[in-house]
DNA sequence: CAGCCCACCTTACACCGTAAGGCCGCCCCG
DNA sequence: CGGGGCGGCCTTACGGTGTAAGGTGGGCTG
């Protein structure tokens, strides 16, 4: 409150101030998005988490889309793709296919408020299926099947259902979580009483079947759904491939 | 250009100019995403194209946000949950499964770039899960398991399976369908030769195996899929049921 | 005919992304 | 050692966005 401008202030006004660059700016912005949705990521806010003005950022990120597909590259490069030493070719490719997936699926539930961007951006090349947004992972992936002794088209063919598959579940986990995770509901506190309790059993008397099975629906067996989910496509992979 | 403020003109401005509604607001919001994608969805354009001011909407809709909710809702209840007269109980759940998953694939491909939307939402109960973002819908959908002769347990599970399986392939579908029809790319036309031929083949001579995969890789079999995929699931349902 | 109220408009504000240019301090070169 | 370049950040500015608050006219009801 000195009134001083003090212009170029050097350091110490948010945080540590390291020195600008695109990965601390990215790494930022997931930090940011990671707890208060992707909507509060903005140029603004970003700059002043680093201590900057916003158009600071524009000499290292090319706009706020540019931003956006760089953190996405960052979390997807962000999956590891060689299951190291504790796996081996021999192991086969359903090992592999197991291992995988829950590489996935920790990512999406690091960034649960993230994996729908992940999910949803267009891809730059149409065979480019999300959630797997990079060339590099594909290459990967495709290879590790390859070794393990998939012929291509097979290869392809479980890059393909894999995708569908992994999409579909971690998009499911991660939109729920997220909605339980954000604040971003009910500001207003209703001062009528005669309000619908918001949400939960709003009149679902008009649905007796949904009523009676509340119960069961509201049980969370998310990772159970996954693991099955899971084994059964690669089932299902075993007895095309044997056929 | 008569520079007459020709106050409350009273119609002709924008087509057909019928009296404001909930429903013409959200029917009019519903075909401007449809070809000009989510964000382009402005308040202002929106209430341009009804031939209105902008705020005059805010007397039908809660808020921007409480329109996209409209459109989800508008959307959802779009999907029939009752195969009608050529389809009996009798025909088993299997049929009626089949039947419904094509039912919201119509959706999904009717509106490729407001899928998403109905994809990554919150949903207001945890239980709710996209695509089937309705009470009622879910309601119809259990019962019409139930009266086939699923004991609940096993409905509420495929209500599970069903939705992770729906979310994942239409989601992959719409998205790269609404990559290939949005104009959101190269405004600029890249006076210099040496740009990479932008999206395809940026020096994928590092990735071998997606070279050479490419046009595997490429090719289209998403209607094959999602039919193979459905398949899968019903069998697998079906095998479990009778164990 | 008076009154009201509905449906729409006007004005205003805070916030957003971003184009264009300014300015300070460091480093390199002579 | 001094000066010039320039990299890195800031300032200013503009158009667009969602939306709060209140004005206004025309039709309907009494």
């Amino acid at each position: 409150m000195t009134g001083e401008p003090m212009k170029h202030s050097s350091l110490a006004d948010a945080g540590s101030r390291r020195p600008l660059s695109r990965d601390l700016i990215i790494t930022t912005a997931i930090d940011l998005a990671d707890e208060a949705g992707v909507t509060a990521l903005t140029m603004r806010r970003l700059a002043q988490q680093l201590g900057v003005e916003a158009m600071s950022l524009y000499r290292y990120v090319n706009g706020r889309e540019d931003l956006l597909e760089g953190i996405v590259a960052r979390l997807v490069e962000g999956v590891s793709t060689d299951p190291g030493e504790r796996m081996a070719p021999s192991d086969g490719w359903q090992a592999y296919l197991q291992w995988f997936a829950h590489s996935v699926r920790d990512l999406a539930l690091a960034h649960p408020l993230l994996f729908p961007l992940i999910a949803t951006r267009h891809p730059s090349a149409t065979w480019l299926r999300p959630p797997l947004r990079s060339v590099a992972i594909v290459e990967d992936f495709l290879m590790a099947l390859i070794v393990r002794g998939l012929p291509e088209t097979q290869a392809v063919a479980i890059y393909r259902s894999f995708t569908g598959f992994l999409l579909g579940y971690l998009l499911l986990e991660t939109v729920t979580l997220g909605a339980a995770a954000s604040p971003a509901e009910e500001p207003l506190d209703e001062g009528s009483a005669n309000a619908p309790t918001r949400d939960q059993n709003i009149d679902l008397d008009r649905y007796p079947t949904v009523q009676r099975l509340q119960s069961k629906l509201s049980e969370d067996h998310t990772t159970a759904e996954f693991e099955q989910g899971l084994e059964a496509l690669l089932d299902r992979m075993d007895l095309r491939l044997s056929q």
